[in-house]
DNA sequence: ATGGTTTTTACTGCGTC
DNA sequence: GACGCGGTAAAAACCAT
């Protein structure tokens, strides 16, 4: 129902305020520019009588309440559904006391009923083998999630692209584990806060090649959009790990600017590209790291980063000079 | 499969502390 | 002599064809 009745008498601010929060913003008629109003269903314009739009859909409850209690009693929302439980967290639950609803103790053949739903209840609550294969692959994700010490929004999106490869018969054929990871890295990259491929070896039971592999797998199958990686996504965490000051997260990203301008950036691996921005500009703000050091927590070699730091202080022009006084 | 590009591996030489 | 760093060649990985 839309709530015509509460419109109609209402002062031109209460008015306005009201079609706010509503769905239709016109408050002239496109005709004869005239006032309009809601009329039942309809959006019609006094002046000519125009119908401007029917047939609004209502976002409210499609039932009445009357009272606080009947409220509560109709509204039918209740704990969100939970992504990283195989049953989304709408399983049943059982009580394990052999009361009933008053807290009275059951009698015999009540309890030998009782006893017997339950065990069915739990028998069935992983009902086949594509049930426990998710909830496998799900306590994965969030064994990882954890270990990685990202926020759980990420578990979520995970399952939830686990659940989806599920259901597309994606996972025949590959490691439970492996799809998983994927998924997981996945979830990261879209998120903007991704993770090298080593770093998601570390914490998975699949090795790189089997992670990298499914990943792009899925990717092809869901039609996923996974652009590549911004090595600034990596510069604050890659700094934080090297106890480098702000003022060096922001320089590397400043390089980063314009690495990109001198077109540095295609064919390069982002992580390739950050680290040498990290040991450039840890560099300039005298608060040097070996390349070793910043080789170590990137997992990128330091011939890598040599050769990324090489052709990026052509670029950075005025630092070159710099970095010859600092040495 | 193949060829081109990038990254890694492994090694050497140079200068500095 | 150990260390950081630059360089190199060859292997491996990666990508498009």
């Amino acid at each position: 129902m839309v709530k015509s009745n509460i419109r109609r008498d209402h002062t031109k601010e209460e008015k306005e305020k009201t079609e706010d929060t509503s769905e239709t913003q016109k408050t002239e008629c496109p005709e004869c520019g005239g006032e309009v109003s809601q009329s039942g269903s309809e959006l019609v314009c006094d002046d000519c009588g125009l119908v401007i739009e029917q047939d609004q859909i209502d976002h409210g409850p499609e039932w009445r309440a009357f009272g606080p209690q009947e409220r509560d009693q109709k509204s039918r929302v209740g704990a969100p559904m939970d992504e990283s439980r195989h049953d989304r967290g709408l399983q049943t639950q059982i009580d394990f006391r052999n009361k009933d609803a008053y807290g009275r103790s059951l009698n015999a053949s009540q309890r030998q009923r009782v006893e017997r739903i339950r065990k069915w209840q739990t028998r069935t609550r992983t009902k086949d083998s594509t049930e426990r294969n998710l909830q496998y692959a799900l306590s994965e994700i969030d064994r990882m999630t954890s270990a990685l010490g990202v926020q759980n929004n990420v578990r979520d999106i995970a399952s939830n692209l686990y659940r989806t490869s599920l259901n597309e018969d994606l996972i025949r054929g590959r490691s439970i584990e492996g799809v998983a990871t994927a998924c997981l890295y996945i979830s990261l990259r879209q998120l903007n806060i991704p993770r090298s491929l080593q770093e998601m070896e570390s914490v998975s039971r699949v090795d790189k090649k089997e992670i990298a592999r499914t990943h792009s797998y899925l990717v092809k199958e869901l039609n996923l959009e996974v652009q590549p990686s911004d090595p600034k996504e990596y510069v604050a965490r890659f700094c934080s790990q090297l106890d480098l000051s702000e003022s060096v997260d922001k320089k590397a990203r400043d390089i980063l600017d314009k690495a990109e301008e001198a077109r540095l950036k295609s064919g390069r691996s982002p992580i390739g590209l950050a680290a040498a921005a990290i040991y450039t500009a840890a560099l300039l703000c005298n608060e040097k790291r070996t390349q070793q050091e910043v080789s170590e927590v990137t997992e990128v070699t330091e011939v890598t980063i040599r050769n990324r730091y090489k052709e990026m202080l052509a670029p950075l022009g005025i630092e070159e000079s710099e970095k010859i006084n600092s040495q």
